[in-house]
DNA sequence: ATCGGGGGAGAAATCGTTTTCTTCAAAATC
DNA sequence: GATTTTGAAGAAAACGATTTCTCCCCCGAT
């Protein structure tokens, strides 16, 4: 019924359970004889190590902590996916635990991880000005890998994703197409990864000599509702824009909802681009060209920052970017012109 | 720079360490002043006890381990939502696991839950016959809630949602909208979800009085390919189907992808009706009729069968089956008639 | 033959809590 | 006034592992 512990397997190999220790943990130092008795008494009993009595000893976890911001929001499982993978194949365990881009959640959810004295925490953070209290557990010693999003104080790993870069190649696509009055629906200013889009979008105009216009240039939350109003409100006051550029894979959604309450067709009236690429992007009302993120790799690559911190703790901090793909489907009317 | 324990804090409080113990447990019988003295010590030092000590100690955990099918599926998401936000009210933490369909990984991730000992088990399960390591690890006393999906064997509380009563109404809107020849893009046998919502779709067929072709009826395995393939064999072979009922949402994505490949309108040609509603199912290609899920609540509601059974092992197990709702759009062809 | 070195294995300390046991003093009972 | 009861608080045991310490034995070198 109750569990067996080392004590067990020392009583039924007829040794001390420092020696069943020593099997488990493979010190060289050890008699075959006495190693295989050990190891038979371990099956037949089916003895598993206890990790609360192990971690208390070893004054270490195996445990990652895992907090992103939105766990509604598709872009994040398969970060997940790729942060559980990693993590898995080198024997530790996730915690995760979702923002929800809240910053008292964040908090309590920060000393939780303290609480449970996390080998290391990977974290989307859900604002890039306050973060004080990432800082301060940082200095505690604990490992953290900044995720998506970058602060703008602090030295820390991160991992993260050419923000700029995409955007600006989404638009120029626009641009190479033909269409000249482009239209922004852009990402909240206190999150890194919104300014770098907007940055992208600017700095695409410029590149190709064309005009910035402030008219045509909205700030959403991340959020579809945003998406949805926003573009109401830009194509129904003055005169509309012919192509939009939206800076989050949520907004696009409401985005094209608008669109189509208001009967207007993409991309024959209006073309569209969007930042993030989902699974069902192709099969939505109109098969949406998009940026698409490596969000799996980013999970992945978010892990071995950690690996690498944890073996050595005086390493220079890194920061890592990769690249993302401009995926083309029909939203921004390539098919039309080709 | 190292973290403070117990003992520093009855050290500045000049009292023992069982005493700062009793105070932190809220044990009455302590005097007043040193309980002030204590909570300062507390505070100043920003004591947070060690959660492995805790553990070891109590011999009790405060961790759910939730293991779900597939995090590619968004269904999930919603549910990982609500097993997280009942937890973390009861102060409980969650450490997730994806079994990604995979009989393998499943067991591994069951032994990692009893290394970890955590408080009680949530868990997809995703074969519902080869279930020996579950009903195995049952034994052992974890607590075991079932998520969506009930065994054929053994006796446990389970949280599942009425697919037979869900994919009877769904087809019956169709056959209700004049609707003949049916067709089933149908769940895998092996998994108990599948097979109730390919009972619901013979019920609504039989109590139509309609007859059962079973040319028109395929079985698919819940992934997108396979809704795809099976949707895209059904149409172009013999003469095809006036409406089909797909038996969840990535299948039904699928579908939806073959039949604008193949240039076939929804609903014009074929109306569609699926299970699993997203909160993109209205920006598709055809805005979906989809049978809606209470997945948050699912999620919740398992949290709160494990806590009653945390407070009493020995209460009868009970199975909670939640009703789903039948969300119409325009697939089904509902708005042309009306 | 004696000493030094090293390997194998048990005894015991340790990690940071909670809880039982013990002690002591003050209050309550007769 | 002597004895029992109560309660506060420290000392110590316990949880289950790992690791250091210690001991013993055997082998090789002087």
């Amino acid at each position: 019924m109750t569990r067996p512990t080392i004590k067990d397997v020392a009583e039924r190999a007829g040794v001390s359970n420092a020696t069943v220790s020593r099997v488990l943990n493979n010190n060289p130092h050890v008699d075959d004889n006495l190693r295989s008795r050990v190891m038979e008494a371990v099956s037949t009993l089916g003895y598993q190590p206890n990790r609360d009595a192990r971690r208390l000893r070893a004054q270490s976890s195996n445990v990652i902590g895992l907090i992103i911001s939105d766990i509604q929001n598709p872009y994040f499982i398969s970060v997940i996916g790729g942060v559980e993978d990693a993590a898995y194949a080198r024997q530790m365990n996730v915690i995760l635990c979702n923002s929800n881009e809240d910053l008292s959640k964040q908090a309590m959810y920060l000393r939780v991880m303290e609480a449970e004295r996390v080998a290391g925490l990977i974290i989307v953070p859900c604002h890039c000005n306050q973060a004080d209290d990432i800082l301060q557990l940082s200095k505690t010693g604990i490992p953290i890998i900044l995720l998506d999003r970058v602060l703008v104080s602090g030295n820390m790993d991160a991992v993260l994703v050419d923000n700029v870069r995409g955007a600006q190649e989404a638009v120029t696509h626009l641009i190479e197409l033909g269409h000249r009055r482009i239209a922004l629906i852009g990402g909240p200013a206190y999150v890194q990864t919104g300014r770098d889009r907007n940055q992208g979008y600017r700095n695409a105009l410029m590149a190709a000599g064309l005009p910035i216009d402030e008219h045509l240039i909205r700030s959403g939350d991340f959020k579809m509702e945003s998406g949805y109003r926003l573009t109401s409100d830009l194509v129904t006051n003055g005169d509309p824009p012919d192509a939009i550029f939206v800076a989050n894979n949520l907004m696009t959604l409401g985005t094209l909802r608008a669109l189509r309450e208001l009967r207007i067709r993409v991309p024959e009236d209006i073309a569209l681009v969007g930042f993030d690429d989902m699974p069902w992007s192709g099969d939505l009302y109109s098969p949406l060209t998009a940026v698409s993120q490596p969000t799996y790799e980013l999970g992945q690559e978010a892990v071995h920052l950690l690996l690498r911190r944890l073996a050595d703790p005086e390493a220079p901090y890194r920061t890592m970017t990769l690249q993302t793909r401009l995926v083309v489907r029909e939203s921004c009317g390539a098919q039309l012109r080709n």
